[in-house]
DNA sequence: CCTTTCATGGTACAGCCGTATCAACATCGT
DNA sequence: ACGATGTTGATACGGCTGTACCATGAAAGG
C-alpha cells in the first residue's frame, strides 16, 4: 500500500478551514476553492476527501457542533466544583452566548445552517433537533435536582423553565451577533431571569 | 408623458414575489430571474425597478419588516380591548411566533437577512437593531404600566424582563422554524414564564 | 525492479449568475 | 399626428460555480 495518510485528520483540517473562511465571509459566500486555499491544499484535494460540496458542508456542521459540545462539557465540568446548581446553570447558559470570537463563529454558522435546513431536507435531518433536546434534558435534570434541594421558587416547572432558558439564551445570542446588545447586557438579562427561578440566596436552605 | 404606472406599487409587487419565492426555496437560492418569473414580469423589469440585486434585497427586507409591523400593531390593537396588560403582552409575543405560514416566512427570511448582516455591512445598517429596540421599549412600557397597577410580582425589572421575553420569543421562534418544537409548546413555555412575571390572578388587586 | 494503489495537482467543461446592451412599444403634451 | 419619454422585452457577456477528467508522484507488495 502507498503513502498512508490519516483521512480523518485531513478531513478535520479541511473542515476547520471551511469554518474559518465561512466565519469571515459568511457561509453563503464560501466556495470549494476558498476552502482549498484556506486549508493550503488544492481544489482537487478537497474534492478527494469530500466528494461533493454538500458532504463538505455536512461534515463542517458536525465538526462545529462537536467542538461546541466539547467546549460546553468542559465549562460544565469546570463549574462542577462550584457550590450550587445555579453556578452550573449559569456556566451552561453563558457558554452558549457568543462572547468570544470562537463562540461568535459558532453562533453565526449554526444559525446559517439552521436557515438552510428550513429548505434543505438533508440538513433538516441534522442535529438541529436532537442536540437542543439533549441540552434541554440536561438542563431539566439540573433544575430538578435544584428543586429537590429546595433551591427554586415554588411553582417552577423544571422542563418549561429549561426550555425557556435555552430559548432565551439562543435569542440573546442572536441579538449579540447582530450587534443589538452586548454580551454583558445579555448576561444581565439571563441573571435577572434566574433570579426569578432560583430562591433568593438568603432565603435558601 | 407616457403610460403612467405606480412605481411604488410595482416595487411592492416585485418585492412580494421575492418574499414568496424566497420563502419557498430559501433566500440564498433566489435569483433575479426567479423573482421576475414569480412576479410574472420580465427580468429586465426587475432590473428596471431595482437597478441591482442588492437594492432588491434591501427593499424586500423593508417590505418584510413593514408588513410584520402592521401585523403586530393590528394584533395589539385587537388585544387592546382585553382586560389586562397580560393579554396584551401575550398577544405581542404570540404574534412574534411563527405559527402560521406568513409568520413562518417572516421568521425564516428575517433570520436569513440577519445572518447575511453579520458579514454584509450594508445589511448590518438595516433595522436589525432599531426595530427590536423599539419593540423592547414598547414592551417595557407595558410592563411598567402593569407594575404601576401592582399586577407584577415583586422584584421584577421591567426592562430586563422585556428583553428576556423578546429574546425567549425569538429563540422559541427559531425552534419552531427548524421543527424542534411546536407552536403550542412554545406558547406553553412563554405562558409559564409569564406566570413568574405576573402575579397569580387571584392574588391581584 | 516493477506494478499496484493511494494521494495529489492542473485544467477543462457546462451551467448559472447579475448586469449591460439594443430594440420596440405605448402614451401624453403639443 | 408626431415625437419625446416612460416602459417593456429579448438577448449577449464576462465571471464564477461545482464537478469531472487526465496525468503524475510516492510508497508498499510481488
Amino acid at each position: 500500500m502507498p503513502k498512508r495518510v490519516d483521512h480523518a485528520q485531513r478531513r478535520t483540517e479541511i473542515a476547520e478551514a471551511l469554518v474559518r473562511v465561512a466565519g469571515q465571509r459568511g457561509l453563503h459566500a464560501v466556495g470549494m476553492r476558498d476552502v482549498a486555499a484556506e486549508a493550503g491544499v488544492s481544489l482537487r484535494l478537497v474534492q478527494y476527501y469530500f466528494e461533493t460540496k454538500e458532504k463538505l458542508l455536512l461534515f463542517g456542521l458536525e465538526h462545529l457542533t462537536g467542538k461546541f459540545g466539547e467546549r460546553l462539557a468542559a465549562r460544565i465540568r469546570a463549574a462542577g466544583d462550584a457550590p450550587g446548581p445555579r453556578a452550573m446553570v449559569e456556566a451552561l447558559l453563558m457558554t452558549a452566548l457568543p462572547a468570544d470570537e470562537e463562540s461568535r463563529v459558532f453562533h453565526h454558522l449554526y444559525t446559517s445552517y439552521a436557515v438552510l435546513a428550513v429548505t434543505d431536507r438533508t440538513l433538516a435531518a441534522q442535529p438541529f433537533v436532537k442536540d437542543p433536546d439533549a441540552a434541554e434534558d440536561a438542563l431539566t435534570d439540573i433544575l430538578r435536582q435544584a428543586q429537590a434541594a429546595n433551591l427554586l421558587r415554588p411553582g417552577v416547572d423544571a422542563r418549561l423553565t429549561a426550555a425557556g432558558l435555552l430559548a432565551m439564551s439562543a435569542g440573546l445570542g442572536t441579538g449579540i451577533l447582530v450587534g443589538q446588545r452586548s454580551p454583558e447586557s445579555a448576561t444581565a438579562v439571563l441573571d435577572d431571569h434566574l433570579d426569578r427561578v432560583f430562591r433568593p440566596a438568603d432565603a435558601a436552605g
